[in-house]
Formats: structure tokens, sequence, C-alpha cells
DNA sequence: GGCAAGTACGTTATAACATATCCTTTTTTC
DNA sequence: GAAAAAAGGATATGTTATAACGTACTTGCC
């Protein structure tokens, strides 16, 4: 039976199923490396920035690891869509929409740091629209909403 | 008749005035410092990191200027509705509408860095409503749209 | 006026985030 | 296997933002 390298998190035969078609898609090498780093975001399953993925990535391989190698990873990552980067925290987060949204929201619990990633074809309508009626070509779209999510909510509420 | 520092940009008596409301409204004291770094955004016009700002600061005053002391002064003129933050490019800009608006969305050209704030009263009650259906209580939405104005698009087809 | 409390701000240092440059290794292609 | 291209490592540096601490200036109260 195969065996998840030491070295690396485990990685869920769908994640890695994933990475690898839209790898494929673009001709783009899924190396080890790089999945390492998609491996660890997706067992953190939570915001992380670079500098924590370092410190997580150092633990778990036993040694040393440049800023600049991880930066090229996340960057690897986006371009093929598995990660996107929050803005306003500047932290990376793995995508979690298998089904290649061009665009996504997101909903950040600034209590306790949960990430929802949501779709809404009606926003990205409205907001080509927005762009339009100012003759403007958008090519990259940012939408982060901060706020209080739901189960926090309620427990402000106690 | 009165007459501007030297050591500080002109400030159009529009800007000072709204500068002057905000505050009063809040009971903030808009101190001479506070002033200076909005009528250098304003009349620099475009987005400007922290460490442009402390720059151009330095360079009116004829001293050095701490950073923290401009992020203070931004902290407190975002506090007041005066200057937002791009979250995409981590520059600041002065706010564009006096009729205070309670969020703004931002088109950013990656051509000639010129951003539009607009204001969509559509796609905020659109915005709510998504936040709404994930029993989400928003406090501060990011939109910010990153492509090509119209007329750099003109340009670009020359 | 004198005092206390709060706010603003200066100074130094450092944390946190990101990229440049250069060179070596690995993979692909022929 | 040699040449070309892509990936990745090492070191240094650039950029953005905050911590910690002390001083000075307002404000309000007696």
């Amino acid at each position: 039976m195969a065996r998840q390298s030491a070295s690396a998190a485990p990685l869920a035969a769908k994640w890695r199923k994933l990475a690898e078609a839209r790898c494929a898609e673009k001709g783009e090498r899924l190396t080890p490396a790089r999945l390492a780093v998609y491996a660890e975001m997706l067992a953190c399953n939570r915001p992380l920035s670079a500098y924590e993925l370092i410190a997580l990535l150092e633990q778990r391989q036993g040694r040393k690891i440049a800023p600049l190698s991880v930066y090229r990873h996340l960057d690897f990552l986006m371009r093929n869509g598995l990660v996107h980067r929050l803005q306003s925290a500047q932290t990376y987060l793995p995508c979690d929409h298998p089904d290649h949204p061009p665009e996504s929201q997101f909903l950040l619990c600034s209590s306790c740091g949960h990430v929802d990633e949501v779709e809404s074809r009606g926003l990205e309508t409205l907001l080509s629209q927005i762009a339009d009626e100012h003759g403007f070509r958008p090519d990259d779209t940012v939408v982060e909403i901060k706020g209080v999510c739901g189960t926090c909510a309620v427990e402000d509420s106690h």
C-alpha cells in the first residue's frame, strides 16, 4: 500500500486529484515541494501567513525553508486556482471550491478567525456591470466581508 | 490675510471643513500633524504607501518622521472616514466622497495607477443580503476591482 | 491656579511580510 | 547524453507595520 511521505502532511485524494487536474490543464508541474505546501495548508484549514506556513513546514520537515521558496510555491498554487490570498489579512487559504470558480468572495469572522468562501453569481454579474458603467475592464476582483459569523454572534449574546 | 504654513501642503477649504466637521461629530481632535498628513495626501492625489507619505512629509517639513507617527495619523484619518486603505495594494487614499458614504468600492487601474472610488447602493444591498444568508453580521466590506480603466484600454488598442 | 486624567506624539527598536540576485539541481527535449 | 528550461536553494535586502516606553500637551474639575 502506498504510504504518505513522513515529511509531508497527509493529503486527501480529493485534493490531490484536484491539484493534478488543475496543473494538467495548464501544463504546470506539480512537484513534491509544491504539493507539500498545499497539503500543509489543507491540513491546517485556516488562513495562514506565509511565515506561519514556513514555521509549520520547517517543523514537519526538520529543516530551514527560505521565505522565497514558500512565496514561490504560494504563487504557483494561486496561479493554478488552488489557493487564495486574503488581501485584507495578508494570509493565504486553500480554495474550498473544487468546481473551479473564476472569482470568490470571503466572509471573515473577526472573532473566531473562520473564513467562509462563498460564491454568488449575482454578485459577480453586478460587479461586472458596475465596472462596465465606468468603462472599466476588470481583471481580478477582491470581495472580503469582515464581521462576526453566526456562531460567534450567538455566543456573544450570552 | 491668513497664510498656509510653509511646512504643510496647501489644503482647499472644502477638505479642511470636511475634516473639521467629521472630527467635531466624534469629538476627535484635528491637530496640525494630522491635518498635514491629510493635506499631503490630497495634494498628491494618488494612492500612497505609508513610506512614500513619510518621504513626502520629510521633504516638506525638513525633518525625520517616524513610521509610527504616520501610521497613527493614517489610523486617525481612516477612523474618521477621511482616508481609505486599499487592501490589495497596501496604500492609502483620501476619500473622495464628502457626502459620507458608509462603504466604498474601488476600481484600480493596473496600467495608469488611477483609482476610482465608486458607490453603489445596489451592491451594498446585495452584499448585506449575502452576509445575511450566511448568518453573518458584516462590519467592514472590502470591494476592490483591479483591471484597466477606460482611458488606458483605448490607448492599449492603438 | 493646581492637579489628575486622558490624548497625542516622539524615539528607538523590532516584528512581519515580500522580493532580488545569484547559483545549483532537476526535468524535459532533442 | 547534451542543451535548454524550469524549479528550487542560499543569502541578502527591501517594504510594511507595530511594540514599548516616555514626554508633552489638552481638558475638565476642584
